[in-house]
DNA sequence: CTGAAAGCGCTAACAC
DNA sequence: GTGTTAGCGCTTTCAG
């Protein structure tokens, strides 16, 4: 339909030309605003088609100071974390025709600054923040310049802008709870990266659980961890050559979760028989290990998508209040864990 | 250092009028190119400084021709597939300073062509696209225009772009040979959906393979797959529940190979002793699953990085000869393949 | 309802 | 070396 003999690229002036009408006109047909009149909308649909016009977005975002863009900021990539999150953005994104730019800091705080200066300045309407490291650096500009964002999964540390997160807290209450319930009493844990808040909220959740349920908080059995599943597999083995051994084992995310199981069949005990082992996250992996792994499900996905909604909102209402969203997580049960054996 | 008071935006304008010289110079020390005494340079570099400029890039891309924005244009998102992908990428782009869009077409070849136009009108000086659904419908124009590209694991449906792939064939004949030399002669195999080059090159590395080693095809040994996990259950249900059972299955990505993990489980077989099953990819999770599973590595991130190299070189340079490279794949030797257990 | 014209912020000749 | 001045392609008053 289009094309026939693009060298030079096709501008609204072409469109107007064609259509014998100003370029005002043809841009009020193309935005499907302002007042046209039934005939020229036709003669210049008509050219649209015609010529195969496409708007050039750099030039528009220039005139009317709005790019369609919104700007995503993520520490990495390396774990499908971020792909389910992105997931949800894109989804919420395409429906209103907003674009997406990607940045990845690779945990370098500097990086994530300059990045926010480029995004900020022109490039995007609006910026979506994964695990930021580093906010105190930029939100106070932001604010002073009402610049709208929205922070995902922030670790705590910022106590006022827009964000949506997890039940972390809940989720792994629910976690313990569950071990609890299945009879165990000495529960190990691996808490995440603790200067994130959602591992903090998470060892939290452990402990009001324990506490819940009359148990009484033994440190001993909760060990650092980095989220990531070589230190799952060490604090593991730790855990387990502990003179009086946990039933459970309960790792801060899934990632390390895999590291625990690892230990723990390296130590020739039974996963889910001798020893019950629970995650958090639900990345795709914990399904496919066998056996599979119960795990607390984080929505992310849908926190992806809840973020952009919010941040869609506050592009259109920049003084829309302040909202945090937590967005709840869930039990998923599979067949690491088990009622607790013998007597 | 930067900022005080900025509720305008901070123009090359204002920069100029700060340290007394014309828009034009502010320019040229910004982006480092013509020339400029060192007195102006400093002067407008304190500016700059002072003033806590960001250029705005909307403005220099319509201005110049040029937007630094690279775009990449990915069917989805759902597996890490295409995170590693995109990991390569961005390492390339960040160290000369381009960004990156990102489009998922979610399958939908309308929005695929719908997503490259928008890009190449303006808002991206060169494009990736992965796995490209329906390259016909633009590619041409591409050409035309010469406009920048690189198509990355195409599915052998263009001939002639410039594109990175890998050794699929190769990869699989490697695969196959190293059933064949663990003894085993009646080799499973699940294809991917054969629309796609890469699970045609598989297939036929595995078929190479047989005939290499005298081994006759048997059609009833290879089953249709779509590189999804539920298929890979089914298609290894079927396998394994042939007369004369196959002694190792080789499916055509890790995500099958998942699933003929649990249906081999799910028949009462042990993985490796009876069965040996040998995946493509090396996904994160293979790496993960109990036993951990033997497979072809995919140099994913690699390939990102080498069409983000050969994209950066015919943006800079437009007419160079089409190159199209494959990188080696190797195989990942874990433990879901044996020897094949005596008569 | 439609068109003319003034920019958006920057770059790139082209003078000086 | 440095400044002047056209635009880049589009939106958006503001007349008419």
């Amino acid at each position: 339909m289009a094309s026939s003999h693009e060298e030079r690229r096709i501008t609204l002036e072409d469109v107007a030309r064609e259509a014998n009408v100003s370029t005002a006109s043809v841009s009020r047909v193309v935005n499907n605003k302002g007042y046209v009149s039934e005939e020229v909308r036709n003669r210049v649909m008509a050219a649209l088609v015609r010529t195969g016009y496409v708007i050039n977005r750099q030039a528009r975002g220039l005139a009317s100071g709005k790019s369609q863009v919104i700007g995503l900021v993520v520490p990495e990539l390396e774990t499908s974390y971020f792909g389910e999150i992105i997931r949800g953005i894109d989804e919420e994104l395409v429906a209103v025709g907003y674009d997406l730019m990607l940045y990845t800091t690779h945990h370098r705080k500097q990086r994530e600054s300059a990045h926010v200066a480029t995004l900020t300045a022109g490039l995007a309407d609006g910026l979506l923040l994964v695990l930021p490291q580093d906010p105190g650096a930029y939100l106070e500009s932001f604010r002073r310049r009402r610049f709208p964002y929205v922070l995902i999964d922030h670790g705590g540390i910022d106590e006022t802008g827009p964000s949506v997160g997890a039940t972390n807290l809940q989720g792994a209450l629910d976690g313990t709870d569950y071990l609890i319930q299945l009879g165990h009493r000495r529960i190990g844990f691996i808490t995440g990266k603790m200067h994130m808040g959602c591992a903090v909220d998470r060892l939290a959740g452990y402990r009001q659980a324990l506490e819940a349920a009359g148990i009484p908080y033994d440190p001993e059995l909760v060990l650092e961890g980095d989220f990531h599943q070589p230190l799952g597999y060490q604090q593991a083995c730790r855990l387990l050559s502990l003179s009086h051994r946990p039933t459970a084992i309960f790792a801060s995310n899934d990632a390390m979760g895999f590291g625990v199981m690892e230990a723990v069949r390296d130590s020739g005990l039974r996963i889910g028989h001798d020893i019950s082992i629970l995650g958090f996250d639900n990345v795709p992996a914990a399904s496919m290990v066998h056996p599979p792994l119960t795990t607390v499900r984080q929505p992310l996905t849908e926190m992806g998508r809840a973020a952009t909604r919010m941040l869609l909102q506050r592009i259109a209402a920049p003084d829309t209040p302040v909202e945090r969203i937590d967005l709840p997580t869930e039990l998923v049960v599979r067949e690491s864990c088990r009622m607790i054996a013998g007597p």
